[in-house]
DNA sequence: CTTGCGTCCTGCTCGC
DNA sequence: TGCGAGCAGGACGCAA
């Protein structure tokens, strides 16, 4: 898609598209959705999915729950799909014949994309408060963020101003990785138990983007196919099963409002 | 300031 | 087979 010209844009459902700018420039930008303007990089920041444009500004797409971007070639003219909200048609670099159709589906509607009109507009306004990279989190780093708070470690960790980019799925898969109970207050775990946890962070995440994420129903990847990680979930959604480690049934407890498995044997 | 809860939506699964 | 309750990957506003 770099390098692209976007084309044209369908929109199926303008509420999808937030403004959360009260200037007019946020306005004209949500009703713009970057047609004519070419796509000069893509990236991520924690959750947030980033196509920034060669004017300078660029759009955040957040998936939320049930969210997902489907890119398709152009030639293959399917019909609409349910929960189809906005459709971008991107021209191919060097193949004026050819185009992508790079849609956003998203069936409960949590998510939603965001236009910004300048890299500094987009990190006041869209990216202020976001912890560190979850991704390339160090265990010092992490430590001195859980040392000051006496939530559950695991609220902590879905926290994305504490830390950004891990949601229900992997907190649980990390804490079991690490040995460490979700409820542990954060004040409580030591210097050592916070290396242990950065880096079942960093490898969880990293092994799970390599298999492609977890398909539980509706998350799958850009060409439609499954993510394999959940065939590797130690203990998401797994309550009450055996522990693969110890055997011992696994034990299910609302932490932070949200479904946290655990073992209890394992995880202190 | 910190923390927890209700809310925004649709659709699937389970139990009666 | 039909139907309602409960639950789901996230994040925000509000109230205690």
């Amino acid at each position: 898609m770099v390098g692209g010209v976007i084309k044209g844009v369908k929109v199926h459902r303008r509420d999808v598209v937030r403004d959360r700018s009260s200037r007019r420039e946020g306005r004209l930008l949500s009703n713009h959705l970057g047609r004519d303007l070419t796509i000069e990089r893509v990236g991520r920041r924690g959750k947030q999915l980033m196509i920034s444009f060669s004017n300078g500004g660029g759009m955040i797409i957040r998936l939320g729950m049930s969210g997902r971007i489907a890119l398709e070639d152009g030639s293959t003219r399917n019909p609409a799909p349910p929960h189809q909200h906005l459709v971008w048609v991107i021209g191919v670099p060097n193949h004026p014949e050819r185009w992508t159709w790079m849609s956003f589906i998203d069936p409960r509607r949590f998510g939603g994309v965001y236009l910004f009109a300048s890299i500094r507009d987009c990190r006041d306004r869209l990216l202020a408060g976001l912890g560190p990279e979850a991704t390339s989190i160090q265990g010092r780093q992490l430590g001195d963020l859980l040392g000051r708070t006496r939530r559950a470690v695991k609220a902590a960790l879905l926290d994305q101003s504490v830390l950004a980019g891990v949601g229900n799925i992997y907190a649980d898969e990390a804490l079991h990785r690490a040995g460490l109970h979700p409820a542990r207050p954060g004040d409580s775990i030591s210097a050592p138990e916070a290396t242990r946890l950065a880096a079942a962070i960093r490898s969880t995440l990293r092994i799970a983007i390599q298999a492609g994420g977890s398909t539980l129903r509706d998350h799958i990847l850009p060409d439609g196919s499954s993510g394999a990680f959940i065939e590797k979930h130690q203990v998401y959604g797994r309550g009450g099963a055996p522990c693969h480690h110890c055997r011992q049934p696994l034990q299910v407890l609302q932490i932070a409002s949200r479904t946290s498995t655990f073992c209890s044997t394992c995880q202190r």
